[in-house]
RNA sequence: GGGAGCUUAGCUCAGCUGGUUCAGAGCAUCUGCCUUACAAGCAGAGGGUCACUGGUUCGAACCCAGUAGCUCCCACCA
């Protein structure tokens, strides 16, 4: 036999894939099976793939195969997301290169452009999700921009628009002046940040000063008042006075509010309504003035006189070295505080007031809180129901538009006059438009389409239901077959962005849950705790990883430490213990499949099979329950134990004929049957080596086309021959116990030894006598009534065993060895008869747990005795 | 500032309703083995004040309170 010792993925992986497409067993079409969908989150379409999708897809193509194996039909959905910002930027700097910009192109040109990109780089990450075996149908592959698609974005905005939901205004809105367009509160990041406070003096009417503290000096000339709490002892004097913004000697008024803190700074506070949130509230509660002198890309504009043209964080650094000559600057500290970043462009947010399009959340968010609340969706792990919960009772109103052209565009037409329309085209527009003004003249050239697009996730929400074109044909097979699907598996990150919202959208636009369980997989992490980067660097490639480990290794190594909700500390290590785990199933493979029937030898492994069969359903219930609580890394870990320990170091050793020597018929069935078994439930896990050894001719023969790994029958549990796996174990430790007597004694694992046995427990091990003997090395077996003189005493439980040697004993040491074992059994009587002894326990113990210490006391009673036997024995 | 959670072996984590014979697993470690499936392996072993302090209970890793440390989420103090 010249297979090699080592398994070899690259050429089983592609094979096989190619395999399971070309003969569509991804596909899925309703029938009368019972469904199993999910939805893939889907990855931007720009992206490559890395650790966090590793993890998110391995965990949904475990769940899909493993549905697909116990006869439902999976249907696993792919695509992609447009990311409108994340995709945009990426476009803008790529037309940057060539020297292009994208206002000088206009709207059309640049659409183009980004379609050629998306075309040219789109779905690269589709491809790699194949090299981990993700087992989606692709025939359903979707784009969140895809024509139907966006047009569901176009209805569902109608939809709200028309309910009253929908409405736009000037607000201060988080604005990204990298990305020049305005995001959501849920898309800024806030980090502490190290700043400096700047203290600036402020000349003031009266001819003295005050001092202001800031951290941002280059919004002074945005100041439109000074505002000091009235209840200021130190500030009285300046009470109806004004200041002057220093470098500009604009005069503004001092204003009087206790929402200033006296205790923060110096009690002075410069109010820039433009330029900051709180300030903008004081503004209209004062009715200041606004001076805007930021443009969209974060540099000052005219209105700042000076550092015209800066950019924000350049003009900071200049003003400081003004203000001081200027004799302004008081002193500069250190400071921390928080600062916003877009999740996007990770650039500083800048609060900016601008007209734009919202969404009205409280209606959308209550039904939404009642799924989670009800359990009609489930949440893995439950602890995010909490945070889930306070979100949605203090849920915002949704700012949707965004300033940019990759993604769907507001439906609303605005009319000369500045009313608008919201319509479905054009020429609806304009119908309304007519209607609206009672202008029968008016033409599409009047009208004027919004420019904004929608929040990508304003599509995104839609994604359980639009990528069964639910919204077009409400009422198609696929959409009433598939809908609602079953498992969603994503990052507790995006909670609120999309799994939020897509129970919003389900309920609104479909009346039903668009999922039953959240499956909430952590951050992967180095294994010093750090997230993940491209910036620092410490994210492995999981294509090299699949190439140096495997597919199914990797997938093994990242489910091995992953809990659901926990962060997983990812270690390459574990994708190496993946490794060769493939590569123990494939030598228990190489075992088999070397095996030679003889029809007239006699199965002597009875005792064996019915044990691992026992065994192995026994697993099955342990796998099952794990995966009924999603506690999947645990059901691999069951799989895991059965596999190496129970089939390959245990019953493979136990039936294994001698070198070159033929098996008998039965046994080699048997195990055929087992390995069989082992491939099935090791699938979900490993799809590639699986499928490989599954059409292995030797053992199973030909199979037919059909007849697949991916789509074999997950075995259900059978009987359980629960007193042979209890004996079983004692036997187990007994060859553990003759091993270690071989190590401690120097005996050598070739050397056969004799064994006596005192069976006290009424376990029969002649039944196993086959096993130990091989096992153990033991060529003879015999009953012992007394204790056998000159020999190795040992016990399991109250059975005593006899390993006969040469050598002299030494019985001090054994004495001694007895002497601690008889005094911990007396200090454990003692506990036992404490318990036993106390009425307390007598009257509040339920009756098992009494029962239980009642055995407990019987069987030290019993060891008790033995031990004092023996020690009688080496005494005398 | 508010909230949630965590702390169990060197590491990563189980431990379900408080009750088996000193608390489990995987990895790592140590010892002995190239024993004809596998050295990416085999056999065996060691390793813990269950964060700390107190309480409830016949009985606590588990329930309660406090303390310390860590993590995450939310929040407009310049």
């Amino acid at each position: 036999m010249n297979i090699s010792t080592k398994y070899q993925p690259k050429e089983a992986e592609d094979k096989w894939y190619s395999y399971w497409m070309e003969h569509r067993f991804f596909r899925s079409v309703p029938d009368e099976r019972e469904p199993y969908t999910i939805v893939i989150p889907p990855p931007n379409v720009t992206g490559v793939l890395h650790m966090g999708h590793m993890l998110n897809n391995t965990i949904q193509d475990v769940l899909i195969r493993r549905a697909r194996m116990k006869g439902k039909n999976a249907c696993w959905v792919p695509g992609t997301d447009h990311a409108s910002i994340a995709t945009e930027a990426k476009v803008v700097a790529m037309l940057k290169e060539r020297g292009i910009n994208k206002k000088d192109i206009g709207r059309e040109k640049f659409m183009e452009y980004a379609w050629e990109w998306k075309e040219k780089y789109g779905g690269i990450i589709l491809e790699q999700l194949k090299k981990l075996g993700a087992s989606c149908d692709w025939d359903r592959t979707r784009f969140t921009m895809d024509e139907d698609l966006s047009e569901a974005v176009t209805d569902t905005f109608i939809h709200l628009y028309k309910k009253g939901w929908i409405y736009r205004g000037i607000r201060m809105v988080n604005w990204d002046p990298q990305g020049k367009t305005a995001v959501s509160d849920e898309e800024v990041i806030r980090k502490e940040v190290n700043q400096k406070l700047y203290y600036i003096r402020y000349a003031v009417t009266d001819g003295g000063f005050l001092t202001i503290a800031t951290t941002r000096p280059e919004t002074i000339m945005a100041d439109t008042a000074i505002c000091i709490n009235p209840n200021d002892e130190r500030y009285k004097h300046l009470h109806g006075q004004k200041a002057f913004i220093p470098l500009i000697n604009k005069e503004i008024p001092i204003i009087l509010d206790d929402y200033v803190d006296m205790e923060f700074g110096t009690g002075c506070l410069k109010v820039t309504p433009a330029h900051d949130l709180n300030d903008y509230e004081l503004g209209i509660k004062h009715n200041l003035p606004v001076v805007d002198i930021l443009n969209d890309d974060g540099t000052l504009n005219d209105k700042a006189q000076i550092l015209v043209g800066e950019d924000r964080f350049a003009a900071r650094k200049k003003i400081v070295p003004m203000l001081e000559e200027a004799g302004s600057l008081e002193k500069i500290e250190d400071y921390k505080s928080q600062i916003g970043f877009s999740e996007r462009t990770d650039a500083v947010i800048e609060p900016k007031l601008s007209m734009q399009w919202f969404c009205k959340m409280p209606e959308l968010a209550r039904p939404a809180l009642d799924y989670v609340l009800k359990g009609d969706i489930k949440l893995i792990p439950e602890k995010f129901v909490n945070t889930y919960r306070y979100w949605m009772e203090n849920v915002k109103d949704w700012c949707i538009s965004r300033q940019l052209w990759w993604g769907q565009r507001i439906p609303a037409w605005y009319l000369p006059d500045g009313q608008y329309v919201i319509a479905e085209n054009g020429e609806e527009a304009l119908e309304h438009a007519k209607l609206t003004t009672g202008n029968l003249e008016i033409t599409i050239e009047d009208l004027r389409q919004e420019d904004d697009v929608v929040d990508t996730w304003f599509s995104s929400w839609l994604w359980p239901i639009s990528v069964f074109d639910g919204f077009k044909d409400p009422n198609n097979d696929d959409i009433n077959y598939y809908y609602p699907t079953n498992d969603l598996v994503t990052a507790p990150e995006i909670l609120f962005f999309w799994v939020a919202r897509m129970i919003m959208a389900g309920h609104e636009f479909r009346g039903e849950l668009p999922f039953r369980n959240v499956y909430l997989t952590g951050i992967v992490r180095d294994k010093i705790g750090r997230k993940m980067s491209k910036s620092l660097g410490n994210s492995p490639d999981p294509l090299d990883l699949m190439e140096k480990y495997g597919a199914d290794g990797v997938r093994v190594g990242m489910l091995f430490s992953s809990p659901a909700g926990n962060d997983l500390m990812f270690d390459e290590k574990h994708c190496e213990q993946g490794r060769n785990f493939a590569n123990k199933v494939w030598n228990a493979f190489r075992l088999l499949k070397g095996w030679q029937v003889d029809d007239s030898l006699e199965n002597k492994n009875e005792i064996a099979i019915s044990w691992f069969k026992s065994r192995f359903n026994e697993a099955l219930g342990e796998i099952e329950s794990n995966f009924a609580q999603y506690r999947i890394s645990e059901a691999l870990m069951s799989t895991y134990k059965l596999v190496w320990d129970d089939f390959c170091a245990w019953y493979m050793e136990m039936i294994k004929p001698a070198y070159e020597q033929p098996i008998d018929k039965e046994t080699y069935d048997a195990t055929v049957s087992f390995f069989e078994g082992v491939l099935k439930i090791l699938h979900p896990f490993m799809p590639f080596i699986t499928e490989e050894l599954w059409h292995d001719e030797d053992i199973f023969g030909q199979r037919s086309v059909q007849d697949c790994c991916i789509v074999a029958k997950m075995p259900e549990i059978g009987q359980i021959d629960t007193q042979l796996l209890r004996e079983a174990e004692v036997v187990k430790e007994l060859i553990t116990k003759i091993r270690e007597v071989r190590q401690t004694k120097k005996i050598s694992p070739k050397e056969s030894l004799q064994l006596s046995i005192k069976a006290n427990s009424g376990i029969s091990f002649g039944r196993f006598e086959n096993i130990i003997s091989k096992t153990a090395n033991i060529s003879n077996i015999s009953p012992a009534n007394n204790k056998i003189e000159s020999a190795i005493a040992f016990r399991v439980s109250t059975d005593e065993f006899f390993i006969p040697i040469e050598e002299d004993l030494d019985t001090a040491a054994e004495i001694e060895k007895l002497q601690k074992e008889k005094e911990y059994l007396l200090g454990f009587l003692k506990s036992v008869d404490a318990k036993l002894g106390n009425d307390r326990f007598m009257q509040n113990a339920k009756p098992e747990i009494i029962e239980n210490e009642l055995k407990k006391k019987a069987d030290a009673v019993a060891k008790l005795k033995i031990i004092e036997d023996n020690l009688r024995g080496l005494a005398g």
